[in-house]
This record gives structure tokens, sequence and C-alpha cells, in this order.
RNA sequence: GGCUUCGUGGCGGAAUGGUUACGCAGAGGACUGCAAAUCCUUGUACCCCGGUUCGAUUCCGGGCGAGGCCUCCA
């Protein structure tokens, strides 16, 4: 079997992956809060974590893997933000639509990169006794202590194994120095909140630990509440299971900015509660995201949102009116200029990449479409494309191997490589009359066709004028003739496209 | 202040102690009435200073520069 190396957070180098039950590989990664749109910062940690799920689907089977991403559906966030958008509504309906609006909305903006569903998408909300549960575990074992309506855990009652800290290589005193917020029923500073009570207004519910207001969780504790929930009881683990190694699962991963606190705190949690030195065996970071060289942030002006990239019409290879078709091109071109950076170098997206990463992807397709390929018949991949992707995801060693498949013109290699790696979208190779894309315009096809025929008839007659003038009309509205000559008749034949070419992006 | 990532040609971005990365863009050519598309060819590079070495972009040390985390964030 092919041996899988991942760099590790925990150990700081590549470590080779064993899984601890091949029958079930569990994988679980933090997925969004939903409050806003999904921005392409999310967009990365999503495709990333896509390429891996495929991965260990090729290595173990499809059934032997089970990825589960969360969605953060309560979070002071949604409570500010469906107050702004639904200030009429009462607080709990304003949420509730607001969440299930950007639940649907982050679907199908996942869709369009090309990223298959997760086997399990746990809600927070649905998880609130879990929660409790733990929470009064570490209550109960000394962890966490109850002040002021509020839960929290102590970091000072954690031993050395594993140590608080350890993940992201800190020490509990240089992080002492450094905290800013100080609330009074914190017995240490360093303290952090597993359940906090609610007003009137807010949400809230059952707390634990016999407090008698509603309350709702803090952030940290939802993951290892999912976690434990889909990943561990499932399996045989959970609270009141005392065998340590039913209490892991395999591979746990986010996005850097992650490390510290949010990972280091379900760590605390997990462990402490379960009684483990590890909550996962493996833990992946992806690298962050920039644009044009900076951090993206609403206060720089420079926040994108993977709705805002499907939006936005790509150059060149734009597509008429067919949203959809549109919207998944991009995406797919969002996707291979992503993979054209390894999962933890900091990318740094800028437009002109996803421009690069549209051309390229359109000649592959455009071979792709010359033979006809199948990506629901070719299902394999090739050894040199597991191999880059066994070391530590190294999707741009994949990429580079596509390349190479595609100056052979080895139109299978390259298409099975791109299916594996989730760059093909079957719509864009077939269409009804063999072109790339499906369009729609608003130029009907008979209309396209008779002033096809007119060319060609003016050209016959070498009337050069007629005939460009025809093609120069057509370009105005986006369609685009392209002569080729049939090898067999030697006769010239036409095809178009539609496609928009802005050259200000040039 | 603590921890951390990185500095390669116009842009993106690999590998490598001595030999073309590659892609996009550019240039030249083939094809074409002209285009477009496609194919072929091609120029330009390794932040600075020391050290190790026969030889360093690649290893070591120092410097300079850019970014991230330490607070909600993928």
């Amino acid at each position: 079997m092919l041996t899988l190396r991942f760099y590790n957070t925990l150990t700081r180098q590549k470590d080779d992956f064993r899984a601890i039950n091949a029958e079930n590989v569990r994988l679980y990664v933090c997925g969004p809060t939903i409050y806003d749109y999904a921005h392409i910062g999310n967009a990365r940690s999503v495709i990333v974590f896509d390429v891996l799920y495929r991965l260990l689907r090729h290595v173990y089977g499809k059934d032997h893997v089970l990825y589960v991403r969360n969605i953060t559906d309560v979070d002071d966030k949604i409570n500010a933000r469906a107050m702004h958008d639904y200030p009429d509504l009462p607080l709990n309906e304003a949420i509730q639509r607001l969440t299930l609006s950007t639940n649907l909305q982050f679907q199908a903006d996942v869709a369009s990169l090309g990223c298959l569903e997760p086997d399990i998408q746990p809600l927070a909300t649905d998880h609130l006794s879990e929660m409790r549960a733990i929470i009064e575990r570490l209550i109960e074992r000394g962890y966490a202590y109850v002040a002021e309506d509020h839960v929290l855990f102590s970091v000072s009652s954690m031993g050395n194994n594993p140590r608080y800290g350890a993940l992201s290589g800190r020490f509990l005193d240089d992080m002492i120095a450094g905290t800013r917020v100080n609330a009074s029923y914190k017995r240490d500073e360093m303290d952090f909140v597993l359940w906090k009570p609610s007003r009137e207004n807010e949400p809230g519910w059952l707390s634990p630990a016999g407090i008698s207001i509603n309350g709702r969780p803090g952030w940290h504790i939802e993951c290892s509440a999912m976690s434990m929930a889909q990943l561990l009881q499932p399996f045989g683990g959970g609270l009141s299971c005392n065998n340590p190694i039913a209490n892991i699962f395999d591979i746990h991963g986010g996005g850097v900015d992650l490390v510290f606190p949010h990972h280091e705190n379900e760590i605390a949690q997990s462990c402490s509660a379960f009684g483990t030195d590890r909550m996962a065996n493996i833990w992946m970071h992806n690298g962050f995201l920039q644009v044009e060289g900076k951090k993206m942030s609403k206060s720089l002006g420079n926040f994108i949102t993977i709705r805002n990239l499907l939006e936005e019409k790509l150059p060149q290879f734009i597509t008429g009116t067919d949203k959809k078709t549109c919207e998944s091109w991009v995406g797919l071109a969002i996707r291979l200029s992503m993979l054209q950076t390894h999962y933890r170098d900091p990318f740094n997206w800028t437009h002109q990449r996803l421009v690069s990463a549209s051309r390229e992807l359109y000649r592959w397709y455009e071979l792709l479409r010359e033979v006809g390929f199948d990506a629901s018949i070719n299902t394999g991949a090739h050894d040199a494309i597991l191999e880059a992707l066994a070391d530590d995801l190294n999707t741009w060693n994949v990429i580079t191997v596509l390349r190479h498949f595609y100056k052979n013109r080895d139109a299978h290699a390259l298409g099975e490589g791109m299916a594996f790696i989730g760059l093909i979208n079957q719509p864009f190779i077939f269409d009804r009359d063999n072109r790339l894309f499906v369009h729609e315009t608003t130029t009907s096809e008979t209309e396209i066709d008779t002033l096809i025929g007119e060319r060609l008839l003016a050209i016959a007659a070498k009337n050069w004028t007629r005939a460009d003038y025809i093609r120069d009309e057509l370009k105005k509205k986006d369609i685009l003739l392209q002569d080729s000559v049939n090898p067999k008749t030697g006769k010239r034949i036409t095809c178009w496209r539609v496609m928009k070419y802005d050259t200000t992006l040039d």
C-alpha cells in the first residue's frame, strides 16, 4: 500500500500516516461559522482537505473514510449579524433565517469549487447535549469551574501529557504576558470559556452544572463535542469508554490561524475529558491566504468572497448567460490556481493567477474534448500523481505531472489525473455540438449558423471585406469564430464559441 | 517581546551542491486571405555579505527585506 506522509503540526515534521483502523479512517476539519459569505480563505481550506479526502478514499476505499466538517451555527458573530440583517424579527427567528441561507450559500459555493461533500456536516446546535456532557465531565475531574454562571476551563489544571501549548509551541508564561483581556471571574488569565450565560433576548439552552439560567457554548467546546459524537461514539469511544485508543481519531485539520487558540483548546478539552494524550494523531493546517500581497480583511477593502469571484466575469473564457456553467468554470479555475501552491505555504491571491489558471485549464479541456474523455469511466490515477499526493499533498507536483501529460497529448492520463484532484466537471466536456462549454447566448443558434454560412460563401467568392465584417459583428456579440480545416475533405470548417475577451486584464 | 513562514526571470512557482524546471504573459516561426485557435522554437533568474567546497541558487553563519500568529478569523 502507498505510504502517506503528512506534515504534523504536533511533531513539526512529516509523519507516516498509519490509520488507527483502516476500515474507518476518520478526518475532522473545522468548517465555517455561517454568518457571512464564505471567502477565498475558506475556499482554500475546503479545497485542501477535499484533496486529502480524495486521496484517503483512494487508498482506503470510498466506504472506509469518514470526513466530518462541522458547521458552526451558534456564535456571537451570528447573533450580531442576525440582529443587523433582520432588525424587525425576534432574534431567534432572525438567526434561523441567517444561518439557513448562509449555509445553503456555502454549500453551493463549495460545490462550484469541485469539492465533494463531506460524509457528515454536523451542526453545533445539534450537539448541545454532548457539549454539556463534556463540560460536566471536565468539572467533575477538576479541569473546569463555574464562575458567575460561566464555565471556564482551567488551563493550569492540565498536566504535562499533553501540556497546554504543545501544539502551537507556546509556553504558558509567554502567553500570560501577552494577554489583554482579563475578566474578573477568571481564576487565571488564560482560562477560556466553555459555557456562558445568555441574556433574555439571546439564544440559550439548558446550562450544565446546575447553572440556573440558560446559556450558550463557547466556540472551542463545539468541535470537541462534534468530533466526539461523529468520530468517536459510533466506533465505541465516548465519555463512558476507558480505552484511550477509542478516543483518538486520525486527522484533524483547519487553517493555521486555528492552531492557537482554537485547536489548542480543543485538545485541552478533549484530552482532559477522555484522559488521552492526544485528540487526533495528525494535525494538518493549511497556510493563510493574502490578497495582492496583503492580509485579506474587510478594513483593507480587499475581502473577497467565493461568491464575488464566481459572479465576476473571468476574462477570455467567459461565457454567455448560462450563469451556472460560468460559475462552475470560475470555480475550477480557482481550484487549479490554489492547487499550484503547496497547502502549507502562504498563498497570494491575485487576479492574474486566476486568469492564468483559467487559460491553462481551458487548453487541458480542449484536449479532453478532442478525445471525448469520460471521467465517469476513467477513474484511476497515475502512480506519479499518487506519489506526489502521498508526500504531504504536493499538489504542485501533481500539476507538473499533468502538464507532462498534456505536453505528450496523453488525454487519458491527463483526464484521469484531473478527475482525481477534482478538476473535471463533465458538462464542460460534452455538449450536443461537441463544443467545450454549454453556452446560452442572446443570439440564436440558427442566426449564428446562417451568418457562418454566409461568411463561408463570401470567403469562397474571396470577398474578404464581407467575410471579416460578419466575423466582427459576431465578435461584438461575444461570439468568436474559429476556422479550421477538415483533414479528410480539406474544406474549411467554422466553429463558434461564446467568449468575452477583456483586454484590460492583460 | 514570544512563536512562525518566506525571499528564484514580467507574473506565478518547483527541483537541485556542478547539467533546460514548468505554467501564464512576451518574442520568432508553421498553418491561415487576414484573424482566432493549435503546434514548434526562444530570451530573461536564483535578496546582500561572509564561510565550507574544485564548484553553491542549493549547505552553514550574519545581515537586509516581506508576511503570518499571539484578539474573532480557514
